[in-house]
DNA sequence: AGAAATAGTTTAAACGATTAAGCATATATT
DNA sequence: AATATATGCTTAATCGTTTAAACTATTTCT
C-alpha cells in the first residue's frame, strides 16, 4: 500500500507547522485566525496531494471513533439483515460506520464479540441479546458504555431497548384465529428464556384463556440448535393428537418458514385443515400455496429508533430509553 | 465510559517502564529477557486491572487496523446476507474484523463507501462492484490496496476475484431446458454491463445457437430500479407473444422472485404452460406451487476464497488471483 | 511613549502501544 | 586484571492528529 499524505507532508510543502494546516482542514481558519493566503496555499496544496484524515489517528486522540458495534443473531436471516440495513443506513447519516457480528443466540459468541468491538473502542452497541447475556450486557452498562438492545431486552438490566410488544402481536394473532373461527390453536416458538419469546408465549396463553379456550392451549417450544428435527416431531404430534389442531401460530420468522417446509410435506391443506398464522414477513410466505397471514414488525422503525437512542446515549449517558412498538396483521390467505 | 486500563496504569502499579509491559502482554518476555518476578508481578497487575489493549493504538503504530471493508450490493438481500455471514466467520478466524456497506448497485454510493472505509484504514477490502465503478477500483489497485472483487470482475481492472463461470451456468441451464424438450426460452436479466450479467447473456445466446433455437432467443432487460414495473411488462409481453415462450430464465435470485410474483398473478401453470429455472436458491422457491429449479452458486467457498484471496494479498501484495467457481444445478418440479 | 490588544504562527504535549537503542550491573572468559 | 558476554531494565522516538499555551510582530489605544 502506497503511503498516505499526512499534515505533515502538507506542513512541509507549504513551509507552517502541522497545526495550522489541521486547523485550516478542520475549517478552524477564523476562529484560529490563519492567514488568508496561508490558508489558500494549505487548501491547493491539501487538494494537489488528496489529503484525507488518517481517521484512526484522530480516534486516539479524541477517544471516539465514530463506529458502532451491531450483534444480531444471524446476518444471514432476512429479518436480521434488513434491520442490519437500515441501521447501516442511518448511522451513515449520523457520520457512523457499523460493524456486524453475529452471535447464533449463543451467549459466548455474543461475549466475544463484545470483547473484539471493545478492543475496537466502538462507541456504542446495538444488540440483539443473547439467552443468559445479562452479564455480559450490564458489564457494559457499568462501565457507562451506551447500548441499545433491540428485538428483545433482558428484564433487570437497566439497557435502553427497542422491542414490539410481543404480548399484544399473539394476543391479537390468537384473537383473529377466534374471530376466523378456529378454536384449536396450537403454538409453535423456540424454547427460550429470552423475554420476546416468553412475551409472546404468555401473549399466546392469555388470549386462549380469555377466549375460554383454555383446554386447547398448546405449546411447542423447539431448541434452536436442531429447528429441523424438533419441527418435524412437533408437526407429528399435532397430527397426530385425537383432537388436532384447527390453526396454528409460529413464534418467528424461521420456525414459519420450517413449519411451512412439514406442513407441505404432509400435504395439509390450509387453511381448510389448518390455518396458519406467521411472525414476521417473508418473500416466501406469498409463494406458499396459501399465502400466508403474518404479524408484521415495524423492522423500518425498530432500525431507525435503535440508531437515534443509541446516539442519545452516546451523546449524554443518560436513563435507559425504553421504546415499545406495534405490529401490523397483514392478511393472507391462510387464515380464511 | 469509565476510563480504560492502559499499558502505563500498569506500568506504574508495578514500577516498571511501558516497555516491559508491553514485552509482557505481547508474550515477548523470553526473547527481551524480563526478569521472572517482574513478568509474574506483571501479569498479575494486568489480569487484575483486565486489562485489553488499545486496538486503535496499536493500529496507529503498526499501521494496519486488522479490519477489512466489505461492500455488497444490498445486505438485506439473502445472497450478500448469506455471503456477508460467511466472510465474517473467516474473516474471524485470521483474526479480522469487517465492516459493511451497501452500495445499491449505485457506484457513487460505493465510491463514497470506498472512500469511508480508506479514511479508517482498512487493510483490505471485498467488494461486489457496481457498474461503471472502474475507475474507483483501478485508484485502489494502483494505490497498492489489496482488494478482492466478488459475484463479478471488471475486465480491464487488474483486480483479483472470485466469480461463478456465469456463462456455462446459464449455458447449461439452456441445455437442460432442451433436454426436458422446451425450445422457446425466454431470459429474463438486468439492464447492466456489468460481466457477470453479460456472461449470463452469452451463455444464454450461445447455448440457444448451438441447439439451433436462434429464432426463439429473447433477452428481456430490466432496470435494476424499477424492477417490478418492468418485470410485470416483461411477463405481459412474453405471454401475449405469438409463439409464447415455453420456458423462462431468470438471471438473479430477485429476478426470480420479482417473476414468480407476476407469473402466479397470471395463474400460468408450471411446468405445463411454462417452465422455470431460477439463479441462485432462495427459500421462497421451495414453497412456489412448483418448487422451483435453479442454477446453485457456491456461497460458502465464494465467502471463504475471497478471505483467503485476500489475506494473500494483504500478506504479499501479488499478481492478481482470479478465481471461476462451478455452479451446481439443482432439480425441482419446475422444468418437468 | 508605553501599555494593551490583535494577528499570525510555532511549540510541544497528549492519545496508547511498540521497539530500537542505550545504560547499568553482574557474570564469564582469557 | 582486563575484556567480553549476559541480564534486566529505561529512554525516547514513532505513528498522525489535535489543541492549549507560548511566542513574535504588528497595530491600536491612552
Amino acid at each position: 500500500m502506497s503511503k498516505r499524505i499526512s499534515l505533515k507532508d502538507i506542513a512541509t510543502r507549504v513551509g507552517v507547522s502541522t497545526a495550522l494546516v489541521s486547523y485550516v482542514v478542520n475549517g478552524l481558519e477564523k476562529e484560529k485566525r490563519v492567514g488568508p493566503e496561508v490558508v489558500k496555499k494549505i487548501r491547493e496544496v491539501a487538494l494537489e496531494l488528496n489529503y484525507k484524515p488518517n481517521q484512526i489517528a484522530r480516534s486516539l486522540r479524541s477517544g471516539s471513533t465514530n463506529t458502532i458495534g451491531l450483534i444480531v443473531a444471524d446476518i444471514a436471516n432476512p429479518f436480521f439483515g434488513q434491520l442490519a440495513r437500515i441501521i447501516e443506513d442511518e448511522a451513515g447519516k449520523y457520520n457512523y460506520t457499523v460493524i456486524i457480528g453475529s452471535s447464533d443466540e449463543n451467549c459466548a459468541k455474543s461475549a466475544s464479540l463484545i470483547g473484539t468491538f471493545m478492543d475496537r473502542q466502538v462507541d456504542g452497541f446495538i444488540i440483539v441479546p443473547s439467552e443468559n447475556c445479562n452479564r455480559e450486557i450490564e458489564m457494559l452498562v457499568k462501565k457507562e458504555v451506551p447500548v441499545v438492545l433491540v428485538d428483545r431486552f433482558l428484564p433487570g438490566v437497566e439497557a435502553s431497548y427497542i422491542v414490539l410488544d410481543n404480548f399484544r402481536a399473539t394476543y391479537e394473532a390468537v384473537n383473529h384465529f377466534v374471530k376466523k373461527g378456529y378454536e384449536r390453536i396450537a403454538f409453535i416458538a423456540y424454547k427460550s428464556s429470552l423475554i420476546h419469546m416468553q412475551e409472546r408465549i404468555r401473549g399466546y396463553r392469555q388470549a386462549m384463556l380469555d377466549n375460554r379456550l383454555e383446554e386447547a392451549i398448546q405449546v411447542k417450544e423447539l431448541s434452536y440448535s436442531r429447528v429441523k428435527k424438533d419441527m418435524d416431531k412437533a408437526v407429528d404430534e399435532l397430527l397426530a393428537a385425537e383432537q388436532m389442531p384447527d390453526a396454528l401460530l409460529f413464534a418467528t420468522n424461521a420456525l414459519s418458514i420450517s413449519g411451512l417446509y412439514s406442513i407441505k410435506n404432509h400435504d395439509i391443506s390450509v387453511p381448510d385443515q389448518m390455518a396458519i398464522i406467521g411472525f414476521d414477513g417473508n418473500e416466501a410466505f406469498d409463494f406458499f400455496y396459501s399465502p400466508l397471514t403474518y404479524i408484521e414488525q415495524p423492522i423500518d422503525v425498530m432500525g431507525k429508533e435503535s440508531v437515534r437512542v443509541l446516539m442519545d446515549q452516546i451523546k449524554v449517558f443518560g436513563k435507559p430509553i425504553k421504546v415499545e412498538l406495534p405490529h401490523r396483521l397483514v392478511e393472507g390467505q391462510s387464515c380464511g
